[in-house]
RNA sequence: CGAGUAAGCCAGACAGUCGCGGGGACAAGGCGAAAGCCUGUUCAUGAGGAAAGUCCGGGCUCCACAGGGCAAGGAUAACGGGUAACGCCCGCCGAAGGCGACUUCAGGAAAAGUGCAACAGAGAUAUACCGCCUCUGCAGCAUCCGCUGCCGGGGUAAGGGUGGAAAGGCGAGGUAAGAGCUCACCCGACGGCUCGAGAGUGUCCGUCGCUGUAAACUCUAUCCGGAGCAACACCGCUAUGGGAGCAUCAGGUUGGCCCGGCCGCUCCCGGGGUGGCUUGACCGUACCGGCAACGGUGCGGCUAGAUAGAUGACUGUCAAAUACAGAACCCGGCUUACAGACUUGCUCGCAGC
RNA sequence: CGGGGUGUGGCGAAGUUUGGUAUCGCGCUUGGUUCGGGUCCAAGAGGCCUCGGGUUCGAAUCCCGACACUCCGA
């Protein structure tokens, strides 16, 4: 993945916890904020609560190329994170991308005009 | 055919579309003094048997030494071999379990010493409660021998019951009663002899008859300096960074103490890149040596190297795709988790020839 | 990567060093006191001491392995 489209450090991740919006889902939270260089960047986190490495690679896997596929389909220049919550480990990938979609509509990231 | 036992092996495959990591090749453009970096196309390649737990052993790197002494601590434990090394592996011995194939074992020393053994029991490393035998005295009966009871002294370890364990077992002789006190047989320990490379072994000989516990302290033998790739080296940079505290009769110098040598020390804040980083006790195969673990020689091969961390999504076929599970400096083991499929050797039982 | 700690009735803890009886407080149940409740008094129940092996006559305790939770350092 390329290093201009992630979020790094910790201290962006406590920043845009602190003052992004956000929407939850059943299956993730989205954090979302506005950035100064017209890219969109994408950070995950998944808590080691939802089970060894290979459930949490499967589900940060699944996560990225949900973002991936729906990059197009969104305003551009904000920094997303998508937190896994526990039921994310055994979803389907379809309901996943649906509430993923949804989650953008409700932040208001959706471009309308695209479709 | 059924039941069992031991060992080995695989860990979804194939096709298509989109996407990711590092690598090779190609041609063009942009930036730059240059090295080079970015973008594009294409090619092959890309997690495990345990990658896990981090329980041992090594490589590698730095620190301390390249001085000495003492103390402490830790690990291992029959024997022979393998290995770079090991607490691992192979073979073998002994003990325990199983009809058997086979499995399990921290398997040195209790006669160097210290400790512990609750309850029960008379008594727990030594004993005398009941009992058996005997002697003195007294009393009763008898008044000849003696018998019975009581107090006290002595002998005894056969019988009783307790216990995980009671001083080898059983029979005969022996005796006042008894006792390995003596004898035959059996058991165990030690020494000699036989066989074996050794631990050990035995229809052999001799001596002896000793509680258990060392995963209690301990003793004996062998081994161990410390820390870890966030190690460490280099480049650039703030230019030898800034602040606070302690101390200069002290303190530090890798962990304990003493002597010797050397040196001020501790804490907080701030910080990017490259190397280390994958050719190695490597993998495959053939032959040779060895019961085996393993070793030797020849030929062929290169098979992840990320740095917030690369394998995902969808469709189809195969009866089904579902176990445990993700490299992070690298190897050798151990331990633990695990759906299913396959192969081979051996044992026992039943049936048939 | 390295180093520790804890696991005992429903809850919180002692006991582990030096092996032999599992104890304390709160809570629970029953009875008494009261017109009734609380307080108080008396009695009682509730445990394979996280799990699996081993040593021992005997293990919460000693040894080995696993699991869960938790802390510290780089």
């Amino acid at each position: 993945m390329k290093a201009e489209y992630t979020v790094k450090e910790n201290r962006d991740f406590r920043r845009i916890y602190r003052r992004g919006k956000s929407v939850v889902t059943p299956y993730l939270v989205l954090y979302c904020q506005k950035n100064n260089r017209g890219k969109t960047r994408l950070g995950v986190t998944v808590s080691t609560k939802l089970g060894k490495a290979v459930i949490r690679n499967r589900v940060r896997r699944r996560l990225r190329e949900i973002w991936r596929l729906h990059r197009n389909d969104m305003h551009a220049g904000w920094d997303i994170i998508l937190v896994a919550r526990g039921r994310s480990v055994s979803a389907a990938y379809q309901k996943m991308d649906k509430a993923y979609c949804s989650a953008l509509q409700q932040a208001g990231l959706w471009r309308e005009d695209v479709r």
